[in-house]
DNA sequence: AAGTTTCG
DNA sequence: TAGT
């Protein structure tokens, strides 16, 4: 019996049908201020098989120079547009955490991209957890604990399904192994759509 | 360094 | 630029 990690919680079916094509409208404003953009690893300039844009005060960008928040689009020098209502609403129902979101990363998954196990390690405060949201095909997404040789589990992501990692799960290593393509009706060309929403800054 | 590969 |  597999159970997922502390501090991991899987809410499948979170969102409805209805939902889900009203955040995909949300998506599409997001991207037509701030367009998708390709990050690629530090150092060795390899580019990462998501693409990706922000919404809210800070976003998340990956580069030569390295991981970090920043309040520009890499490419466009715009600020990112505002994280959408319902995202802000969703935050308030599953977050249990007072101060709302300062960001919300957009990853796009082709069906072939994958993300490789991973921490969202690059904020200033862990005592906020990591919201996320599944919009499109499904995926095959794993998770495992704070250290990267700790045990994993796998679990199938679905359209409408919202992951929180908090607490003890807030720094839990995960990460997309794969996209099962055609499983959702919900994006028009496929692929799978994550919104990620995270606190950066220090509590005051 | 959120890659890829391999593994679980 | 994740519908035309």
């Amino acid at each position: 019996m597999n159970v997922l990690p502390k501090g991991v919680r899987h809410i499948p079916g979170h969102l409805g049908r209805r939902e889900q094509e009203d955040l995909v409208e949300d998506v599409r404003s997001v991207v037509r201020a701030a367009p998708l953009f390709q990050p690629v690893m530090p150092r060795s300039g390899k580019p990462l098989s998501v693409k990706m844009t922000n919404c809210g005060e800070l976003g998340w960008v990956a580069d030569r120079s390295g991981y970090r928040y920043q309040a520009r689009h890499p490419d466009s020098g715009e600020v990112w547009p505002p994280i959408p209502e319902r995202l802000l609403k969703l935050w308030k129902e599953v977050s249990g955490h007072d101060a709302p979101p300062e960001a919300c990363l957009v990853n796009f998954y082709s069906e072939t991209a994958k993300m490789g196990l991973h921490q969202d390690r690059d904020e200033e405060d862990f005592t906020a957890p990591v919201v996320s949201v599944s919009l499109g095909d499904d995926c095959l997404f794993r998770v495992g604990e704070r250290d990267r040789d700790g045990r994993t589990t796998s679990i199938k992501l679905r359209s409408g399904d919202v992951v929180i990692l908090g607490g003890e799960g807030r720094l839990s290593f995960h990460g997309v192994d794969r996209i099962y393509p055609s499983t959702s009706t919900l994006l028009k060309n496929g692929g799978r759509i994550n919104l990620t929403l995270r606190r950066v800054t220090k509590p005051a």
